[in-house]
DNA sequence: CCTTGACCTTCCAACTGTGGGAAGGATTAA
DNA sequence: TTAATCCTTCCCACAGTTGGAAGGTCAAGG
């Protein structure tokens, strides 16, 4: 198989095939006589590992925990579980921050009319304007 | 003012004013004579802008465009409502992916006795091995 | 006046992960 | 034999931020 029938049957493009094999997130393939890069079955696999890990967000550092892991027969879960957690806790904390974003950026834009006119609140809130969120009230 | 007393009243770092003065987010800063930069109240309320808007994800194409119309006392405040807007719908679209990220994750955890046996249903996951999530039922 | 430390300047590199493209060799089908 | 399609390596770009090195400047204190 080389790079591109590996690329099909992984859904890793041939690019990223040989970046991973450069960052050694995967071992070098074996070469042809015309250094073409040959991959078997057990290549094709780590792949598909990869390319499923990267669907879930890890990033490629813990991906080549994972890999070391999955190659263990003797590891235990514990560590895949603390891996598995420590991302989870990372996407949630990045999602409250986005959460936070949109839901302040959206409140402000509902106040927004959206017309020809100039006035914006979402403008006076980035240049530092900042209104009473509550009932209309002259600051003390 | 100098970058240091700029980035201290607008909470950008100096390294950050000199980049946005780079790519042409903020018009090159007066220089003293011993080529200093020298900033005055305009340059930090613009730095301020950047600041917040960053703060609330914008990419800093957009926010050059943010800028522009605040500037712009005739500005239709639709257009800077599109902005953000679009920004809310980005935002929203990568929690949707994360979180689902984060759900499937939680759950396979969930499932993972992380002890010293080796059984991971994390690792079965990646490595495509897909079990029924439901209750034990043999493939037909 | 001179030294010292804290500032400023520019330039270069690294990070993450992916894609684009050029220049040149290999393979394959017609 | 030739043309199309693959493969190879190497460099560049993205976005935004941080780090550092090498060198000029400024202010305070001896």
């Amino acid at each position: 198989m080389n790079i591109g029938q590996a690329s099909n049957a992984s859904g890793v493009t041939a690019k990223m095939i040989r970046y991973y094999e450069q960052i050694g997130l995967v071992r070098p393939a074996d070469r042809t006589d015309s250094n073409y890069r040959s991959f078997g079955e057990r290549d094709i696999n780590d792949l598909r590992f990869i390319k499923r890990a990267r669907s879930l967000g890890f990033s490629v550092k813990e991906i080549t925990s994972l890999l070391s892991l999955w190659r263990d027969r003797a590891r235990p879960s514990r560590e895949v579980k603390g891996i598995a957690d420590g991302h989870v806790a990372d996407l949630r904390s990045r999602i409250a921050e986005m959460q936070a974003m949109a839901d302040t950026l959206s409140a402000l834009s509902d106040c927004c009319a959206g017309d020809d006119r100039p006035d914006c609140p979402i403008l006076s809130d980035l240049s530092g304007d900042k209104p009473a969120k509550g009932p209309a009230q002259s600051p003390s």
